[in-house]
DNA sequence: CTGAAAGCGCTTACAG
DNA sequence: CTGAAAGCGCTTACAG
């Protein structure tokens, strides 16, 4: 310790002077025993904030000192405590991210994304599920808010008023993934999801089926937009009347075989089915297998997001590749640039999308 | 407000005394402008440990009180800080959970459990990625220790030693998830994987299999005691040399394809394959498809894991039944009674397991 | 049932 | 470059 001595933990002492009428509380030890940063300081014969500051950006302390702090901490096996640190800073390094479903492998990717962009910025994230319900999202937030979060990642365009208002009211800032916000104020990083829906139903047209139809579930307001903009394809093709089943149960493998079985019987005339997810696609690709309805050959199958196993099924699944993974770097980072005061290049990023025709359309 | 006056927000007052020599620091304003528990206190004219009661265990208080507080803070849109609340209390209500990878949607379903089962309790779980790696592992559960948890949740039972110290140091209570611990002392919920790949090799031969193979990839160690188990029945069996394909690369969809094949090749005279997961058996089943190779007929595939697409596949893929949910909301429900400090009826809870023949075997 | 005081473990904002 | 003081917004532990 070279020679420095070792400076008291500072508590106040119960010194119950003769005067005193009351006697008052004797200071309460409330401690877990974890080493604080008034531990590190003493063994390492500075003040906390010299080990606050070793701690943050050694550039501010001299090399010794720093040395001495970095003994201390490793000796006491000392970690900070991020309550502390929220409190006094009012900064907690924490993200909140919103997301319909963790089931949903789509947001997975994102979720790497972010995560790789963010934990070099040293943050962290707190992941919440919608569970596609607005309520959901609206209790969520709150928890989030609650948690101190610096900024938030939220899935879609559309945003409960109060929850927006809220934000607004705290600064804190958000950014909106998988679609393209309308509002120029606003932050989002995505593609369009209307276009995407639009260029399925060209693309079909394109390749002759002359009667295209339609499976959905979920009807979250992303899927509803592919719907929009392939009618509007079709439509412009002459078709006047679609064959669609839509209903708002949530989207599976599962349900992917019943909606396909529903659309076949009520349109056996129909060439070809958008399944507006991978999900319902690979489902309506078993259920024709198990059914023998041939693919593409009696009908053609087209999928929404290019899973994995829509490149490795037999056949394989014409699609849509959709950049999950940069959308949430791409979120991530602009919302590091806004919560750090970093000037904006530009607050809407159209990451795009792909068609990827494969054998089953 | 019924004629109560308000109090005011106390803060030090700047009374720079004549007598002072140094000018004392001015009262610096750190606030955010969030309401705070006193402002809530002021408003319904109470004391914040009224609204703190109020807000915790309503019937500490007057329903008079809780009215006029509960007004207050919906007219603030109070939102009680946790950082706050973690510092003071010293309970974070927070729970990391460590599995290996999002990615492997065998763990979504746990996660879910987990949330079922603790938020009702009033705990926010934080989720940490090992990405299959030790380093990682360690590094999540610091950053966990540093957000104050109060609790863990890891998958699997073996735990580095520097971590399980640090952790019993704090005296965080830890469960186990997917396997069941040896160690008497430690908790656990999960099944025997060991067992389950046993039986499944005991299965093939009953089937009449004469030459089971096998592929794996990840390694991890869970895969690695399916492995074990495997072998262990088909020597039972009579079998010496087994006819494996192990990769540690991170498996999937596109994977089981690729070892599918590399099995094929070096020993064609196989007539099952054991995938230690249905990504790689449905992956093995799509390349067989693509190869011609007819399953079960050609060769039989059992999976492990039995997700949704097992049983809609075609042919339906044998799998076995884990029940990954029930492991989750029950590893949760053990880690509340023993962070509450209730009684534990037992330390470790095998759920077993259960083999689902299907089409592919 | 209610409240005043002190403390949780950090950082901000100063001062030197 | 370093440190002493005060404060962040809650709750604990008392006292009445």
């Amino acid at each position: 310790m070279r020679g420095l001595s070792p400076r008291e933990r500072k508590r106040p002492v119960n010194s119950d002077g003769p005067g005193s009428v009351k006697r008052p509380a004797r200071p309460r030890k409330r401690t877990l025993g974890r080493a604080t940063i008034a531990d590190v300081a003493s063994a390492a014969g500075v003040s906390p904030m010299t080990v606050s500051r070793a701690l943050k950006d050694s550039s501010l302390v001299t090399k010794e000192l720093r040395d001495r702090v970095a003994a201390a901490v490793a000796e006491l096996g000392y970690v900070p405590n991020l309550a502390a640190q929220t409190l006094a800073s009012a900064r907690s390094n924490l993200v909140g991210v919103i997301i319909p479903s963790l089931s949903n492998s789509v947001f997975i990717e994102t979720l790497t994304g972010i995560r790789d962009c963010l934990s070099v910025a040293g943050y962290q994230i707190i992941i919440g599920e919608t569970v596609y319900s607005a309520d959901h999202e609206r209790q969520l937030l709150s928890t989030h808010l609650s948690r101190a979060i610096d900024g938030v990642l939220v899935t879609g365009v559309e945003l409960d008023p109060d929850v927006k208002r809220s934000l607004e009211q705290r600064s804190i800032p958000l950014v909106h993934m998988f679609d393209i916000s309308e509002d120029p104020e606003a932050l989002s990083v995505g593609f369009s999801q209307w276009q995407a829906g639009y260029e399925v139903g060209k693309y079909l047209m394109a390749r002759g089926y002359k009667r295209p139809g339609l499976i959905a579930g979920q009807l979250d307001p992303r899927s509803l937009k592919r719907i929009d903009g392939y009618r509007k394809a079709l439509s412009e093709g002459g078709i006047a009347q679609f064959a669609e089943i839509l209903t708002p149960e949530a989207t599976s493998i599962a349900l992917g075989g019943q909606l396909l079985w529903r659309q076949r019987v009520a349109w056996p005339d129909c060439d070809a089915v958008f399944c507006v997810n991978d999900d319902l696609a690979l489902g309506a690709l078993f259920e024709c297998q198990r059914r023998g309805v041939q693919v593409p050959k009696d009908l053609a199958i087209v999928g929404f997001n290019d899973l994995p196993y829509a490149k490795l099924s037999v056949p394989t699944i014409t699609s849509v590749t959709t950049p999950r993974y940069e959308i949430g770097f791409q979120a991530a980072h602009l919302l590091l640039r806004q919560m750090t005061g970093q000037p904006l290049e530009r607050r809407s990023i159209d990451l795009g999308f792909k068609l990827a025709p494969r054998e089953s359309a």
